[in-house]
DNA sequence: ATCATGAATATCACTATTTGATACTAGTGA
DNA sequence: TCACTAGTATCAAATAGTGATATTCATGAT
């Protein structure tokens, strides 16, 4: 057993959220020996966890197969973080307002330790469902709304990251050299915002610029998903920046 | 301690969960002292809790006034949720379809239990924010989507549910007639479709109809919310009860 | 400044609770 | 029908969690 010294340390409860967190994106439906494979706990361990889980509401139980799925209960999980966090709030309205004028998919982004973690989402017709649905988390360097945000810190911090944070390639043009990143995150401090294209998705470019509080620190970043074949760069800074700014402004303002 | 007897009931990780749903819509950021007294458990055993969901990044900590609250990993949970449940995908792409072509705010709805949650929504500008975050459960009885979905059961389970599911009092007008009630949802029955005002808001009008699978059961419903002052009941229907039962029927189709 | 109050944090002896090995049962397909 | 895999149940051993209490820290009043 994995023992970190720390009396007030409660194992049981950190194996039960270790169930919990063995569902993911690809794993949608999992057995008792799927979780004993998935979390590394004995047999029995997870036997228990995963029982008392259902029992709790957090697990739903397919009657036929035994198979184990998310319940309900995980979407009142984040019912409740809408409430908790006060820019939320703030920012829904003037994103909807975006999304309503301009018919495009527009986000808020938030970062998440080395990565961001999309808050909400107003997608259109033709985003990609897990472009669609809150709670993904990408690396923060793979994606503008990331070096938009880190490029508030001071330059320790961003030097810091540029050369520690993950880097997942997710397409064939994905950026993975920490200097051209670098590069990128110098740029969006100069110029208040970050463009870049096919780095999570082929022909999808994405704008982002942060939401800034009264300290300068990027409390998250308002992003906009293009087609790469309907607009180019110069493009989609003419028709969507200024807009863009506005609503990201409008947030904290 | 409370002992439900069951060998495999880990009550430790039972505890655990306790502290996560101390939070919802009223209850943003706790203290030690307030998860005691929302929890009822001592005063060490939050602590040990509450420490661990720190450590386990499912709690995040003010380091000044000390309190909790929720993480990110709240939000990634929902995501997970959204792939584990097949409805989710084929109905958002119908919902988008829907939202842009009307303007108007489309939710979908599922049953759990004796209340309906939001799983899907796609708020307009006149959404307030109660209705615009996804995981907000609502009495069943007492809503459109509630309705419409029961109605798809047997009569048996009809009378069971209006007899004996709960009712929330939300505005002055909301329907706490039992007997109207049942009226409502044998009338869904007939007409495929439910339509009520001021139930959880005054001068809102909301029209529901369910996603029915070839078994005939209601998987979930597809709701739309109006401003009972733009519109009226016949108008809503003329308007925009076509087009919703083609989302609807479009999402298992 | 000082004290009083309330909250958070740390400690510890006890034992109830969890553990993990194993045995049993049900379901599946050869 | 048998072999195999996956899920379920049991139980003795002891560890990990409990809860009472002590200590430290923060805040605001006098």
């Amino acid at each position: 057993m994995e023992k970190k010294y720390d009396s007030l340390y409660v194992s049981t409860l950190a194996r039960g959220l270790q169930i919990l967190r063995a569902f993911d994106e690809s794993h949608i439906s999992l057995s008792l020996t799927d979780l004993v494979a998935r979390t590394g706990l004995e047999k029995s361990a997870v036997q228990r966890m995963a029982h008392t889980l259902h029992l709790e509401g957090m697990l739903e139980r397919d009657p036929k197969t035994r198979h184990f799925r998310p319940s309900h209960a995980w979407l009142e999980l984040a019912y409740a973080y809408y409430w908790s966090d006060p820019i939320i709030a703030r920012a829904l309205p003037k994103l909807i307002e975006f999304s309503q004028a301009k018919g495009e998919t527009i986000n808020l982004a938030q970062i998440s330790g080395d990565h961001i973690i999309y808050s909400l989402r107003l997608p259109n017709q033709r985003t990609h469902f897990a472009a669609s649905i809150v709670g993904r988390r990408l690396p923060a360097l793979n994606t503008a709304a990331g070096r938009v945000m880190l490029s508030t810190r001071s330059d320790a911090e961003i030097a810091y990251a540029c050369a520690n944070w993950p880097l997942v390639q997710a397409t064939r043009k994905t950026l993975m050299d920490r200097d051209e990143i670098a590069r990128s995150v110098r740029s969006a401090r100069e110029d208040g915002y970050c463009i870049a294209r096919d780095q999570m998705l082929l022909n999808e470019i994405s704008l982002a610029t942060t939401v800034t509080g009264t300290d300068g620190q990027a409390h998250a970043a308002v992003q906009i998903s293009l087609s790469g074949i309907t607009f180019d760069e110069k493009q989609v800074l003419e028709k969507f920046l200024p807009t863009l700014l506005d609503t990201a402004a409008g947030i904290l303002g």
